[in-house]
Order: structure tokens, then C-alpha cells, then sequence
DNA sequence: TTATATATTTAAGAAAATTATATATATAAT
DNA sequence: ATTATATATATAATTTTCTTAAATATATAA
């Protein structure tokens, strides 16, 4: 599990994308899904996930729905109108975003630009 | 300018790499030349990259030579071996962060593996 | 003389995430 | 029986990080 700080600032995209990709999913099951994803990698923690949930569900992004499986409680969320349209928005500024990150990163020591400024 | 909010958690390790490729650099020069290499869609502030740069040193990442030029005062910051060694991890990790990311954003909504769990 | 570019510093406040704790059930292992 | 692990949500306290803003100062172009 290396590098926990890069996750900063990309959560509730991810969160987003997920939500896109299924109708409905619950705090437990996006974490699992993000660990699974990632090679057990990013571990979304509960203390940065519910609240973002609830700030997305605020916003009017997400929509929610209780349900009692196996007798224990399960919350599941679900993209809005309004929030599959933000997701879509957000996926390819994440997007846009790795792609200049990996350019910045892939910059050689000798580039061939000049560095006069 | 898009989706500022992704650069969290990554100035750190972008301004290491850029060190990295030049044996100094100073503060303003950085913020120039992140914006640059990122087609303006990067802009590094300076109440965040100054601090951060203020943090690397006194963890011992970075030294700092003060010099005048044209009259007015700028600080060159280089890597110290340490910094240089934690540059490497660090990007490195930057790197795979970014492959990991890439990888769920492009999991199609129907995906092959099952969704059992 | 006004605006823009260069250059650093720092404070106040907001936002975001970490860490820790609380609660509760189901199930597998000892 | 009981302990540990997995499932599941919630939230408070703290820390970290970043944004926004303001202060200072020089050089140069309009």
C-alpha cells in the first residue's frame, strides 16, 4: 500500500466512476472495489469515504436508498441525473489531468526545449 | 486551468522530479515550469509551493543558495543526496499511482470479472 | 505613470484526509 | 464458549494541505 498521499483530491472522482459503472453501490462495497482495482494499492478509508458520500448526496449528486441484508444495515448510493453528468465531467478531467502528470513525469533530464526563461 | 483539485497530494513529488532534472532551480522558476510542461493547465501557487518547499528542506531533501540577480533576490533550491534518493521512490510511486488510476478509470461498465462478492 | 513580469514570504481560513473510536451483526476458527 | 475476522456505517478530534489574500520589492514595457 505505497504512496497513500496521491489518492488526495481524486476520491470522489473515483467515487463518481464507480457510481457510473453500476447502478447501486454501498461505502463498503466502493472501498472493496477500489482495493480490488488497484491490487490492494489504494485503500479508500471509511474516515474520507462516508463524508465524501454524504457531501455527494448533499450536492445532489447522489441519491440513496436503505436496505436491511443478512439483518445488518446497507446504504446504497446511486448516480442522480445531475451527478451522471458531473461524472462524466470529472472522469475526463482525471483523465486529462494522469495525461499531463505522466508527460511531466516522462520529461527527461536533458530535454531537447531550451530552459532559457 | 481544469480540475485543480487533483494536484493535491502531488506537488511534493512533481516539484522532487523537476529537481531531479536540474541541478537548481528557484520557487518561481518551478511554478513557470510546471505550467509550461502542462500546457497552462497546471498552475503551482505560491502560498502552496513555498511552503512545501520550505518543508522539504528542513526534512533534509533540499538545500538552498541565496543569490541577486538583476537586483533582486532569489533562492535556488537543489536536491541533497537524500532528496535526490526519496525523488526516485517518489516518482516512481507517482508513476504507478498513476497506472492504478489510468486502470480503473478505463474499467468498462461491463466488465468480464464477476461482481460477486 | 501605469501595467505587467519577476521574485519571495507569510497569515488567515477553508477544505480534505488521517486516525481513532463507537456501534452492531455474521461467520469462521480455536 | 470465545476469539478473531469480515461485514457495515457513522462521526469526532486532530492534522495536513491547499486556497486566497496581502505585503514587499525591483525591472521593464506600454
Amino acid at each position: 500500500m505505497a504512496s497513500k498521499e496521491f489518492i488526495r483530491g481524486t476520491i470522489k472522482t473515483l467515487v463518481l466512476k464507480l457510481l457510473s459503472d453500476k447502478k447501486k453501490m454501498y461505502g463498503y462495497e466502493i472501498s472493496a472495489r477500489v482495493k480490488k482495482l488497484s491490487d490492494n494499492e489504494i485503500q479508500l478509508t471509511y474516515g474520507a469515504l462516508y463524508p465524501i458520500l454524504y457531501k455527494l448526496e448533499a450536492e445532489g449528486l447522489l441519491s440513496t436508498e436503505s436496505e436491511l441484508v443478512d439483518n445488518r444495515a446497507r446504504k446504497y448510493y446511486s448516480l442522480t441525473e445531475k451527478g451522471n453528468e458531473v461524472a462524466k465531467v470529472k472522469v475526463s478531467e482525471l483523465e486529462n489531468f494522469i495525461g499531463i502528470i505522466k508527460n511531466i513525469l516522462i520529461t527527461p533530464k536533458t530535454s531537447l526545449e531550451s530552459w532559457a526563461h
